[in-house]
DNA sequence: TCAAAAGTGTTGTAACTACACCCATGC
DNA sequence: GCATGGGTGTAGTTACAACACTTTTGA
């Protein structure tokens, strides 16, 4: 049935709309219990992840075209989607994969062409919500997989280095970024957003310290008690104050004078 | 004369050597008479100014790439060279100025061809000290100038735009690179210094702040006395320790626990 | 009552900011 | 001497880091 689909879109692809040899790169992280995530997706007839991309139309912002391979691939709406980084190096043209697409498209060779060259492809990550996103496949896709960012040394082509720097430039968003807002549910407790900022920068803040920076931010709401069923004292909930207030922080232009 | 040059090339360019539709924009940074200033090229025949550009080949890597252009383009050879953003607008099209080089290449249809399309752009910045650069010209370009940070609005196209979020860029990097040892003679004072960073960040600076945390980097080695002529206290001259143990300072993961 | 984790407070250090004050120089 | 700008010091504030103490909960 899929096939079907494929070979319908094969027909209509036309390289002509496209812009040749760029792709858009997407490193999309979720967070679930208490580790990051990215997603991974695998190509039908192929046996290695990879991360979600897309092409860029001739007549589209690079902007645009990022949140509409977003929304095609995975079905993600609207998020926090932001550029990180180009990459150029001519070794990016990968023959394992070429190979394999191109043995799956053998009858077209306006296909086989399109792939037949190096990519460049630009960098985007995006914070996606766990529980308020089921990605819905393409048609090429044949699966989908929340990999722990401590686990995406299995990606294929050069992808785990493309993750790498997104969580390298994610970290340094998270002093200018609620990230909170887009990784958690409406509700969380401190502990949790702790453990969320833990799992992005990958080691331990002190809870005290954490607590006293955040709140002074003025970002977040305490809510009544609860998150009762634990042995212990119970935290309360907070939310973030309201979408509209949440504003980039102004980078303090550094070398702080 | 150039103009034989330029047919001899327009002759043997082949389009198929080269990424379509993609482009490498230089912002190469300088500093002189306490202004931070851009360098931007005239292209022969057209009376605009554009900020140093180049394309890239087939085989070789992105980064590659920006370091020959810049040398074949300025004859600028190694310096700091950063990549700092991607700009992807559709309205990257630029009637003017490919009118431009239509016009002038009638007799090119492939020219007229390569031209014919938007192109997606990777941002580079560069830093050169200002007395031991002298832009040496391509065949396709009638001259060259150092506009002043200020007067950047000039430039046609989107090239203000770039040239502002370069500028962001090198602000932020002021902290972790010292950009110094670019734009500044082998000696200098701490007076010059500040006023570099003042340039750079477009503001002004207090002078016993920034004395104190810039030696506390312990990347400046004092010499001797001079730069007298002048009717007061003669500052102290200064150099960088070495190249070599100047490293890019580890990034303080921000949001510091 | 005990373990476990939440919540809170304290203390010391480092960094940043805004000054004030003195020093050297040429006129 | 005097204006000018370099060099240095200090005091107040804020931020950061480490850690101790108290509170609440379920078992």
């Amino acid at each position: 049935m899929k096939d079907t689909r494929i070979q319908d879109y094969l027909n209509s692809f036309d390289p002509k709309n496209y812009i040749p040899q760029l792709s858009l790169d997407f490193v999309i992280f979720t967070y679930h219990e208490e580790t990051l995530k990215v997603l991974a997706l695998k190509m039908i007839g192929v046996d290695f992840w990879v991360l979600p991309s897309g092409f860029v139309w001739q007549e589209e912002d690079l902007e645009e075209s990022a949140a509409r391979n977003l929304r095609e691939r995975t079905g993600i709406e609207r998020l926090f989607l932001r550029q990180f980084h180009t990459f150029g190096k001519k070794s990016r043209y990968f023959p394992e994969v070429q190979k394999a697409i191109k043995e799956r498209t053998t009858l077209y060779p306006k296909i086989r062409d399109w792939y037949n060259h190096r990519f460049v492809t630009v960098g985007y990550y995006a914070l996606v919500e766990y529980n308020r996103v089921a990605p819905q496949l393409d048609i090429f896709t044949e699966a989908y997989t929340w990999l722990d960012i401590d686990a995406v040394g299995v990606l294929a082509m050069d992808h785990p280095e493309i993750v790498e720097k997104a969580r390298e430039i994610l970290s340094h968003d998270l002093s200018t970024y609620p990230v909170g807002v887009d990784l958690l549910p409406e509700m969380f407790t401190l502990p949790e957003l702790q453990k969320l900022y833990e799992a992005i920068l990958g080691r331990p803040i002190d809870r005290g310290n954490f607590r006293k920076k955040i709140l002074k931010e003025n970002m977040l709401e305490k809510l009544s008690h609860q998150k009762t069923g634990e042995p212990h004292r119970s935290p309360y909930f907070y939310r973030f104050v309201s979408n509209d207030d949440i504003s980039l922080k102004q980078e303090k232009s550094k070398f702080g004078f």
